[in-house]
DNA sequence: TATTGTTATACTCTATAACTATA
DNA sequence: TATAGTTATAGAGTATAACAATA
């Protein structure tokens, strides 16, 4: 493999990122969530109080994809929608029981396709490619850090 | 950041390779390129004589996607589609003069960018980084080795 | 009968703009 | 007048299935 591109890092970064959601989306429908609905449980459960347009930012995610996941969410009573009481315009996020307890099961179904995705690397190599990629997001995603 | 998803590596390298597509896609069209275009280009450099079938599935794209892609750049006269004599069912795709200098604007604009994207690492993190995405991907898709 | 390339089409995903309610 | 959330809708991107030409 000679080709400049197809063996670049930047093409390797492309596919790796593609593969790895194709694999963790077909884990995770075992338990009916999207890779997206995951992170919104992750996200809410983590950052209590936060509103809908504090997650679409930190997600990278439209507001109006926001209000999509956050209907279906609440339809199967994984999280409340309520009006912030300090400003009527703002839903306060919060996850049920039920969403808590799916949230843990999301996290480690997720911890387990996320093993089996870096099989190749021993435990240092997979830290080690953890590391290199927080410091790349770091400029362009400083909430990250 | 202690959210165990938002901090983890499959995580970080969904989000680098979404980024780094962005920012590619965003520089080539300078060139008037998509990346998919780029990559059919050098594909077609690098292995002579290739088929439209052996394209797709080289780069993970549907066969109806490639259609499309040829004949944009065969309608610029940047490559050529002829019957291949020895299967006629067989389209042979050949680079244009055109259609190698593009590829070559393209491969320097396409490693800038790259060198733009990875500027937080050192050149040793930054092949360190390339050889362990290769290592995860290889078992997924063989022939980048 | 199988395979390559092609077309047409239906489906999904996303963003845009317009609306409401609050501030 | 500006902002949070919502809705409706149009556009892009994709895959599916059916087709023609060749093996």
């Amino acid at each position: 493999m000679d080709d400049p591109i197809l063996s670049s890092a930047a093409y390797l970064l492309f596919k790796a990122g593609h593969y790895v959601h194709l694999e963790i989306e077909k884990g995770l429908a075992e338990l009916d969530l999207s890779p997206r609905e995951m992170l919104v449980l992750s996200f809410v459960d983590h950052h209590a109080g936060l509103s809908q347009q504090e997650l679409s930012e930190r997600l990278g995610l439209d507001p109006t994809i926001v209000v999509g996941l956050v209907d279906g969410l609440e339809a199967r009573d994984l999280l409340t929608r309520s009006k912030d009481p300090g400003d009527r315009r703002r839903n306060v996020l919060a996850l049920t029981t039920a969403g808590a307890a799916l949230r843990k099961q999301a996290v480690v179904s997720f911890e387990a396709l996320q093993a089996n995705f870096l099989e190749p690397l021993s435990a240092t190599d997979r830290d080690r490619l953890r590391r290199l990629l927080a410091e790349v997001l770091e400029p362009r995603v400083p909430w990250l850090r």
